[in-house]
DNA sequence: GGTGAAATTAAACAAGCGTTGAGTTATTAT
DNA sequence: ATAATAACTCAACGCTTGTTTAATTTCACC
């Protein structure tokens, strides 16, 4: 039997409408679309299966409704973030560590937790990151709602390197996405591999170690 | 209606009970676990549904099976390329990049392809990613058959940066990790990003980055 | 060439799936 | 207070799922 609202780390307050959303992005997180059946989601939510069919349609609708309800809010935090950064910089722009900073920095769970009062982030976060490895919904669902931030963050970081080839940069970005996706997953490996002495869920280690390890790889392979 | 062993770029001689093996690799790579049906697998292997349950047993049985087809394989390679690496640079041990380049070398699906003359290595790498990033299968699956190898390139890794702490390594390689998996997944979202100057199937182009930027970043959060 | 074992098929099973429609309760507006 | 609308529940539907059972074919061996 299937986890309910307490055992997932979910407020209990909310509307039943938003407890399905809820429960939705924890279990879609962890499981994937096709691992998760709308009657645990239902279960989870401590609701009636037809709620959900209610609210929001298909099955399908509802994973859309679950990632579309936090995008927005995630993009305008980093567009935000990336324009401050560029307009802090001055007219030569920021450099790499700046510019990979800005791009991450509003993506903390931890922080944006703080600042919404709201508990579902940890678990956005890994959706997205299950999102960008997927071959099916990789494309579609990412390119759609972060292609133009990615764009911005692309542009900035040919200003910073100039002596760049398109190839880097781009191999470059994927490496990094593939760095930030597996680190929100949070799959719990490393803290096994090191016998404890490192956390997964110790995200601000994670985003004080990834900034001068990406921003160190990029200049390697864009000065050189 | 799902793909046959022609569309999914398959072998058409191997037996029946192979190509069940191989139809499940390239489903499983693409849609998860979930995401596939023993039907669909049958369909595209081209053989009756109860022949997957009659050689593998349950479907769970056959997703470790498919796994382990090739793991034994991959980590035999990988550990001769670590100790060649190792005994061709004496006494101090190989430099960081000599590390990565071995641990990454032998998972290159195309080389694969031409050592054993199989085509499925594509699908495998893609599944081992799909498996490295789930919270689900990425502590116990990976754990098991991929951690001894780990262990051999972390200690590896602390020879040549002798002055790193043990939370910097394997935050280093959580990085590492993520980067390889989404550079197998192949989303092809780079390939959008970057207008088709840059293709996710190119992996010897990935290869070539990787390896530079990865050393990069150790070195960088690991010296100063 | 007949015999036994392995491979393969066809048909069926119970269980669980997403979704629906009709009925009931709660909420809001007048 | 009443009417209208939204929120919610209950029971059921047709369909698909993984798996099994028994019957049939294929194949190796003496």
């Amino acid at each position: 039997m299937i986890n309910n609202l307490g055992e997932l780390g979910l407020e209990q307050n909310p509307s039943k409408r938003e407890r399905i959303l809820d429960a939705a992005e924890a279990l879609f997180a962890t499981h994937g679309y096709d691992g998760v059946t709308i009657r645990q989601i239902a279960h989870a939510a401590q609701v009636d299966v037809a709620l959900a069919s209610y609210h929001y349609g298909k099955k399908r609708d509802l994973f859309d409704a679950v990632f579309f309800r936090r995008a927005d809010v995630l993009n305008t935090l980093r567009l935000e973030r990336l324009t401050r950064c560029e307009v802090e910089a001055g007219p030569d722009g920021p450099d790499v560590e700046a510019i990979i900073e800005a791009f991450i920095r509003p993506l903390n769970p931890g922080e944006l937790e703080e600042q919404t009062g709201d508990p579902g982030w940890h678990n956005y976060m890994a959706l997205v990151a299950y999102i960008n490895n997927s071959p099916v919904w990789g494309q579609t669902m990412m390119t759609k709602h972060f292609d133009p931030l990615v764009q911005r963050f692309i542009k900035a970081l040919k200003k910073a390197l100039p002596n760049a080839s398109e190839e880097h940069i781009y191999w470059g970005y994927n490496y990094f996405s593939g760095a930030i996706s597996l680190t929100f997953t949070r799959t719990g490996r490393i803290d096994r591999l090191s016998d404890g002495v490192v956390s997964s869920n110790d995200l601000d280690m994670a985003y004080k170690c990834m900034v001068p390890f990406i921003a160190a790889g990029f200049k390697k392979i864009c000065q050189d």
